[in-house]
DNA sequence: TGCACCTAGTCTCAATGCAACTAGTCTCGC
DNA sequence: GCGAGACTAGTTGCATTGAGACTAGGTGCA
């Protein structure tokens, strides 16, 4: 009885490349990487995908298929997945697509501090980003009509629409909030911070 | 020369707060959920609260400022934010708000294998999703709503506003693909995406 | 021959997520 | 007064992740 193996976006999308032909690692790697996935799993970095085929493998979900030798080469394992690798990776796919996972993004964390900065500053950083995002989403723009044109049915370009949403919705909402700093719609300063602290802080916790 | 200390959300937080007043770290992970920041740094699980104080200790980016002893408690540190702190937090909130990160959130990555499920449990998964977005939406909302309602600064909010909008416009995407499902205008089948497969792959990578 | 770069895989370290564990205190009912 | 359960406060351990360095052979080219 091994320990069950835990969902990982990488874990997943070995399984289902195997469930497509067995593969090495390495043809894992190009394929994540022809088939334009590698902006939704991180396989940048070799390690972690070694690590989760390990992983995967411990855990029953694949098998050593051969082991080939061309020579020149060093040796090659390629796996294929098992029975209980193809129903993990069905219950896998269910929970990440019908369960928003609360997760950690760094610019809402930043956002939150926003108030350290003076409202010219925040407007000068947003602005910034504002013009990435913009760079950003012209290039996903770019992909998808290069792909669409080659006649590449939608669906496997789903996830390319949605990060397209997604960048396309914070920059109209980094726009908007640009705008209205600049139009003073939005502001803020010490003191008016402070003011309202004392209001509501009478009971603060322990300080110097 | 300390190495330099990696920025995380946590850990720009931590000194945040510590920048308003000394604080033990029991006293912050109480005025991160007092403020409704824990839904944006996680502060959920104490031990990485910790080790992020020592870390910024470590980089001397605080300092301890005194060893608090209330009798029937167990002893208290409180920490207080060096020059070089303040220094480092405003360079980490520049660049955490200027520069988007690539970071990999699972349901893209989940998405890109949706061509494994067949239209119709595509339909039926994603409707699941869009209604826990819906509930978080109006979740969000009504927080905004009862803090508003309070008179707190806009600015203070600002991070839930855009949480809001990204969840809105998540389930609006969502909604569209449903809707695109339901109506037949986004379908595929097996026969369908191997006849595209064989087009394009004729130098395909290894396999058995 | 020397140099840069590509392929393919390994190793290490710090950081994170998650959960269990300790240990004292407070509260409430009985 | 006393035990159950909850809260306060901090620690420990483990598996996973991210990022980078390192090995080691192959290829192109000047």
């Amino acid at each position: 009885m091994t320990a069950p193996v835990k969902s990982s976006p990488l874990a997943l999308t070995v399984l289902a490349l195997l469930h497509y032909k067995p593969l090495h690692p390495y043809g894992i790697q190009q394929l994540i990487k022809q088939w334009g996935k590698e902006q939704v799993v991180n396989v940048g970095q070799r390690a972690g995908l070694y690590r989760t085929i390990e992983r995967l493998h411990a855990g029953g979900l694949i098998a050593v298929r051969q082991t080939e030798r061309d020579q020149q080469y060093p040796e090659r394992t390629v796996y294929e997945v098992t029975d209980e690798g193809r129903a993990v990776a069905r219950e896998w796919l269910d929970q990440m697509l019908a369960v928003p996972k609360g997760e950690f993004p760094v610019f809402p964390a930043a956002l939150s501090n926003l108030p350290m900065l003076t409202p010219d500053e925040a407007l000068d950083v947003l602005e910034r980003r504002a013009d990435r995002l913009a760079a950003q989403r012209a290039d996903l723009k770019a992909q998808l009509a290069v792909h669409t044109g080659e006649g590449v049915p939608r669906v496997t370009l789903i996830e390319h629409e949605y990060l397209l949403a997604m960048v396309d919705a914070e920059e109209r909402w980094v726009r908007a909030v640009t705008d209205d700093l600049r139009s003073g719609g939005l502001t803020w300063s010490p003191e008016m911070l402070a003011a309202f602290d004392e209001q509501h802080n009478s009971g603060a916790p322990a300080g110097g």
